[in-house]
DNA sequence: CTGTGTGCAAAGGGTTTGCAAGTAC
DNA sequence: GTACTTGCAAACCCTTTGCACACAG
């Protein structure tokens, strides 16, 4: 598939990184995947991938705004490419998550988490993160 | 504090648990704390507890209905004391947490989970869980 | 007394650090 | 050639399992 290969270089290039081995693999596995996958599961794919060096890369993606942590109250944190307007000082990653409770699979969601409120004062909102837990579609 | 002790020796007779060292201690921490803890912050009270004690005793807590899990994002689970309407069946957690970005407290806010939204065809949801990072009164 | 809880030893999984060798540019 | 990446060894932290002992009721 030519088209995800140009992709995933364009990310690469796009975020002054160094086309490797390593990044490439990262990038191609979550831009193929439709749900957020944890380290172990990015590294599943290729033959063998350096697990340091995998976590080194799953840093500097997040760093560099092209990967978002998927929080849904799993032990291990699952990763998903960020949309095209976070950059490496500022996520804007402000949609659902939704974590099915059998397949334990996680998936972002196309809605916008726009739950307001009042804060306690003195607190400050940077971010929300909305998180719904259930029966995806295929487990339903 | 009598009644700390009261209280706590309420929630594990309320649960049919046995009154022990670890379980009142965990009981206790969690009582006096306004955020949630973590297993390491809930050991450090104490003189000694034994670590594999008190993850199952979380684990117990958590299935009785007793504490549910902060999720606030952290790689660390953190755990603050349900509202009286959980049950060993089902919880009834739906506030509200809030977790500090700079001195990386959870807590949880006296405020509704209540974000509205279309899951897509299929999707069954079970629980909303709405997290808001950002910084608290102290480190703002 | 009986079954529930505890505590130890050991192991498993995820993640990080330091350093030398490798490679993109 | 040079700075950025990688890969290995080793280690760290959190958490779980199995089993014998201890203790609440």
């Amino acid at each position: 598939m030519l088209k995800l290969e140009r992709e995933a270089l364009q990310i690469l290039s796009r975020n002054n990184l160094r086309k490797t081995r390593v990044r490439l693999h990262v990038t191609r596995a979550l831009l193929e995947s439709e749900r957020a996958l944890s380290a172990s599961e990015i590294e599943e794919g290729a033959g063998h991938i350096d697990r340091i060096t995998l976590y080194r890369t799953i840093r500097t993606f997040e760093e560099k705004g092209i990967i978002h942590k998927a929080i849904d109250g799993s032990d291990t944190p699952k990763y998903a490419l960020c949309s095209d307007v976070c950059t490496e000082h500022e996520h804007h990653d402000d949609h659902v998550h939704f974590h099915c409770e059998m397949c334990h699979t996680t998936i972002c969601l196309d809605i916008p988490a726009r739950q307001q409120m009042e804060l306690p004062d003195g607190f400050v909102k940077a971010s929300t993160h909305v998180l719904v837990k259930g029966y995806c579609s295929r487990c339903n």
